[in-house]
DNA sequence: GCAGGAATATGATTTCAATCATATCTTGCC
DNA sequence: GGCAAGATATGATTGAAATCATATTCCTGC
């Protein structure tokens, strides 16, 4: 359910909560109580400017954590609304931290995680970057972000799947990729 | 010189090095001894495939760090090298994970360091997610993205420096920002 | 003060991915 | 088996940003 170390915390510190489309989560300036993942639908962390224009910050979707931050912050700094009937996981923050104060190996696994991630978002960006179409797909394929559906997988790389089906054709035209299935790509050796 | 909270770690955990353009700070499957905080210079992250082209996951920048994620590994998982002559602080490993384990705190303060990168990755992924070039300088210059110079912040945000300019012009037109000096512009409110 | 270089800014043209359209294949379901 | 829905795949057209070109302004060093 929860991702490692979150696990490891004690049922008392984590809840789950239901939170219906366009509700909010927390606000703005709120206190910060907790951090939260999400099990399934959407939340969009939204900053509002002075002209009244919504920013989306971050959409966390099924499987991702938000408000990490929060954990060492006194106030929240952007909504947080659900985009679609979500199911989350409240995460304590006074839990959370006080073990981390406790047990230095769950604050270093802590870390870790973050670590990870931290990682994993710029590789994403580094992906990003990249404006030549099939230059993007390949180094998403060798990245194995293309190993799921070929259309969700082309949202993730900021394309759109005919581009991203255009491109794969092409790669294997060029001898850069073999199709090993329907919707199957890997490298070529 | 180096951020918080590394800037707790007494000097024999750190120290200087150069690295002259083209030369490798650490190759992939060395075991880990370090992290790194660039202080001039690049440093790219780079993966290689069977076929030998040259994938990079990331461009370490000035008052950047690397290799975090080798703190919680045993060997590094890309090849790191100097894009430009470098100057470097190399960051114990031993000697950071150690003080984790000892010092809460500063374990604590490390999770905080990287959760506020996470939050920033999230938000510039957001923001290259925006296919229009005028809303997404809108939101860039909204996040004070291009606080800096037009040209830097224009690779930032995935775009060429003529189109920002182009959009940045257009949004003033469009009485969405104000122009507040040559290179300079705000939200308008 | 002046020369050179870089950032800012905008115009003209081209290119490439988005969009719109359509067909096939696969899977789940009755 | 047959049907519907969705993913895969490709063709035709459009549109928006990249590219190429060129001023202008600012700053730096001499």
């Amino acid at each position: 359910m929860l991702p490692h170390p979150f696990d490891l915390l004690p049922p008392s510190a984590t809840s789950p909560r239901t939170v219906k489309k366009g509700v909010a989560v927390f606000h703005r300036d709120d206190p910060t109580t907790a951090m939260y993942h999400v099990i399934a639908g959407q939340v969009h962390l939204v900053r509002h400017t002075r002209q009244g224009d919504d920013v989306i910050i971050h959409r966390a979707n099924a499987d991702e954590s938000f408000a990490e931050a929060a954990l060492f912050s006194p106030v929240y700094h952007c909504d947080a609304v659900a985009a679609t009937d979500t199911e989350l996981v409240r995460i304590d923050k006074t839990a959370l931290v006080e073990r981390m104060h406790r047990d230095p190996d769950f604050a270093i696994a802590i870390s870790a995680r973050f670590a990870g991630q931290i990682q994993n978002y710029r590789r994403r960006l580094e992906i990003l970057a990249i404006r030549d179409a099939k230059a993007r797909v390949f180094v998403a394929v060798a990245d194995g972000m293309l190993s799921g559906s070929v259309k969700t997988g082309a949202a993730q790389i900021g394309l759109t799947h005919e581009a991203v089906y255009r491109a794969l054709s092409s790669l294997v035209r060029a001898g850069r990729l073999v199709k090993t299935g329907r919707g199957r790509y890997r490298l070529s050796d």
